[in-house]
DNA sequence: CACTAGATTTTCT
DNA sequence: GAAAATCTAGTGG
């Protein structure tokens, strides 16, 4: 059976602030075994290329790590970090113009029994709110790096008819200073499921 | 509630 | 050998 409402290849090759903003809303599909957990993604943040995002893994240029930032868009970039966590992107941009939008929260919609069972919670709310809880609650890791996410499979995003949502925007967490300046985290404002609450970033 | 520190291993310099 | 796009437990107010 078909899968309806696949984001297309062209969804992703597009400047990389805007795919994130636009990610908001959509729908991460993981399929693993029989079992399917479906989730809203409601944070994300974006890393830019090389040379012009100091906070990019890109940002020295192509490494071993880096290299699905550099190629197709459309394709899932999951890499290792702080020695127990993984994190889950989707790539942007043209083949050679690096970019990933980090996919930093999710509201869960379905499968919740299967992520339960991944990462055992006492709320709902802390099942997926950040990059780290997002993947182990979906049995997501580097065997799913480089998935193709415009096709059904272990991995893929949907659109969907939710809008009317406020965005909110603030700066990116967990980096240091380095491009801390640039209001790259977007979130769906008022919803319990992203990572911090409070994000105090005024100007 | 706010803040600090430790865990733990891959990747890059 | 150092740092890392994080999380949790623990301390103190």
């Amino acid at each position: 059976m078909r899968e309806r409402g696949i984001l297309p290849r062209g969804f992703y090759v597009r400047d990389t602030v805007e795919v994130a903003e636009d990610l908001l809303g959509k729908i991460l599909v993981r399929t693993k075994g029989r079992s399917r957990m479906i989730g809203r993604i409601v944070e994300v943040e974006a890393y830019k290329g090389q040379g012009e995002d100091p906070a990019s893994h890109a940002f020295r240029g192509l490494t071993r790590r880096n290299a699905p930032m550099f190629a197709e868009a459309g394709h899932a970039y999951v890499y290792f970090t702080y020695g127990n966590h993984y994190c889950l992107n989707a790539t942007t941009e043209r083949v050679g113009t690096a970019g990933a939008v980090l996919i930093r929260a999710l509201q869960p919609l379905k499968g919740l029994e299967m992520m339960r069972k991944l990462r055992p919670v006492d709320s709902d709310l802390n099942l997926a709110s950040g990059p780290g809880k997002l993947t182990k609650s979906l049995g997501i890791d580097t065997r799913l790096n480089e998935v193709d996410l415009t096709k059904p499979g272990p991995l893929f995003i949907k659109d969907t008819e939710m809008r009317g949502f406020l965005v909110g925007r603030s700066g990116r967490v967990g980096i240091g200073e380095l491009g801390a300046d640039r209001l790259w985290r977007f979130y769906v404002e008022g919803n319990p499921y992203v990572s911090r609450k409070s994000s105090v970033k005024r100007a």
